[in-house]
DNA sequence: CTCTTGACTGAGG
DNA sequence: GCCTCAGCCAAGA
């Protein structure tokens, strides 16, 4: 598998698969790590294709720990469901304790 | 080829 | 801290 045979999709599919159990990061976190950091829409816009992938985007939220592709879960608070379910405290669609459990893939990884 | 659409971000007021 | 604006770049029509 050639870097070059993979498209900038399938790279933040691996990161975003790498993101630990609990933890969140951003999808500017995931563009920087990837070289293209100022493709952070475009990881969001990969994240459309991550369905039936595996991929946890759930995890990944905006720079301000906001659930800003809540609408793209099947439910309206699916999104939130899953984070609570991995303990992680969502009110108003605003991550608590953002700083603590964000997980950045340059400074982790 | 051009134009529009975004799950974004940083800078300025 | 909040709001607005502009830059960014890939995909689809």
């Amino acid at each position: 598998m050639k870097p070059e045979t993979l498209n900038f999709f399938d790279k933040v599919y691996e990161v975003a698969k790498l993101i630990p159990f609990g933890r969140v990061t951003s999808y500017g976190a995931i563009a920087r790590y990837l070289g293209a950091a100022r493709s952070a829409r475009m990881v969001g816009y990969a994240m459309n294709g991550s369905h039936g992938k595996n991929v946890p985007a759930h995890r990944v939220v905006n720079r301000k720990g906001l659930l800003t592709g809540k609408h793209h879960f099947d439910g309206t608070n699916l999104m939130q469901q899953l984070l609570e379910s991995e303990g992680v405290v969502v009110i108003e669609n605003q991550i608590q304790n953002f700083d603590n459990i964000f997980w950045d893939p340059l400074n982790e990884l």
